[in-house]
DNA sequence: CAAAAAGACTGAATGAATTCATTTTTTAAG
DNA sequence: CTTAAAAAATGAATTCATTCAGTCTTTTTG
């Protein structure tokens, strides 16, 4: 059986992400203080700092549950798109933003977004880069399935189209978390407008 | 004559922006401490905090000079461009990029991202996202520009293009701050790479 | 010029994240 | 089963950004 010192360990990490992903959607990310988070967690304040390096490191372990789920559900896209590229993409990215409120509010993407940037060496920042990268790659298979069937332009680096379409995305996604007025339909709405030229460029069949 | 209450304020105003700058780049942002600020400026913690709002406001400001200059420089690249797409949009963001590190380090590009994200109603972060605001009219009016030369293709929407260049290449800067191992010119070129399959594709004269 | 009003300045007090020396619990060794 | 070693937990103390009530300076008014 499992030693008893990880089974602990196991149950006291649940209840401290329990605990302050709860808190956070309660509260807010600025008002959920560690005195709080380790209170309803049932450990002392000096405990969460033994599960978590800082309270932005906790909110980016929130951050990458929710960035896993977005790639899962991106898989089944990619590898049975619409014929179109534009739509395809489309399909993807909304896809993509639709997840993006379900768990986490604007505020709770500004502050793992602003710390992510920060403090870029941090364990949690790593992995949130490294999702950002598995992303850019499931954009990049994506135009490259479209090309093997035919349906994007032979000769066309899609590595590198399928980067240009994802930083797109990404800095549009930021913008949006950056401006509570703004929409996800007005997001999908503007980032549809500026793929359309590289989509309809790269299509078999363009002029 | 100005009021000497006038008079006083804006050298004060000069006096903490250059204390601040100064120990920014000397110890970094998160070593500087507010306390230091102020001694170095000759003037009270809380005479601090009536000139700028917080630690981050004040390297906003400093930011936001960076950022006036680069945009000052791009005006003659876009009144004057080479006559190859990709070239032209190089030459503009290569000359963004070669500006960036002469008053800012990473750290401080780092620190100002992570500021505008997490606290974009600030009035120091709002003139952080019209700066961002007008690189992108810089670029899109580049592509503008060329269309109008006839480098570009007519009936292309310059301005989803110019945004999807910039968006671009502002991601890919983020990305490079974030890594203190990436270098200028790897930056530099592999934003090249990812722009020319649509710099090419806009181009008159592509296939 | 004197008095009142407006504008600045000040630094001690506040509040929250983070640290760290001690204490407690678990595991491993004999 | 003891006991030494290792691992975890603890919470009081520390550190800093930020605030604010009181004081001082400049300007305006009569």
């Amino acid at each position: 059986m499992t030693g008893l010192r990880a089974r602990q360990k196991a149950d006291k990490n649940r209840r401290i992400l329990e605990a302050a992903t709860g808190l956070f959607r309660e509260v807010g990310y600025d008002a959920a203080r560690i005195e709080d988070i380790a209170e309803r967690a049932a450990v002392s304040v000096g405990t969460f700092y033994n599960y978590y390096q800082s309270k932005g490191d906790m909110l980016l372990a929130t951050v990458a549950m929710e960035v896993e789920e977005v790639i899962d559900a991106g898989r089944s896209i990619v590898s049975d798109p619409p014929r179109d590229v534009l739509s395809a993409v489309s399909r993807l990215i909304d896809q993509y933003y639709d997840h993006s409120l379900v768990y986490l509010s604007k505020e709770m993407w500004r502050t793992a977004m602003a710390i992510s940037i920060q403090q870029p060496e941090t364990p949690f920042s790593r992995r949130y880069t490294d999702l950002d990268r598995a992303l850019c790659a499931q954009v990049s298979t994506l135009v490259r399935n479209l090309q093997a069937r035919g349906a994007v332009r032979e000769g066309i680096d899609t590595a590198a189209v399928g980067a240009m379409f994802f930083n797109n995305l990404n800095m549009m996604f930021t913008d949006f978390v950056r401006d509570e007025a703004m929409t996800l339909e007005r997001l999908k709405h503007e980032v549809a407008r500026q793929n359309r030229p590289l989509a309809t460029l790269i299509s078999v069949g363009a002029d």
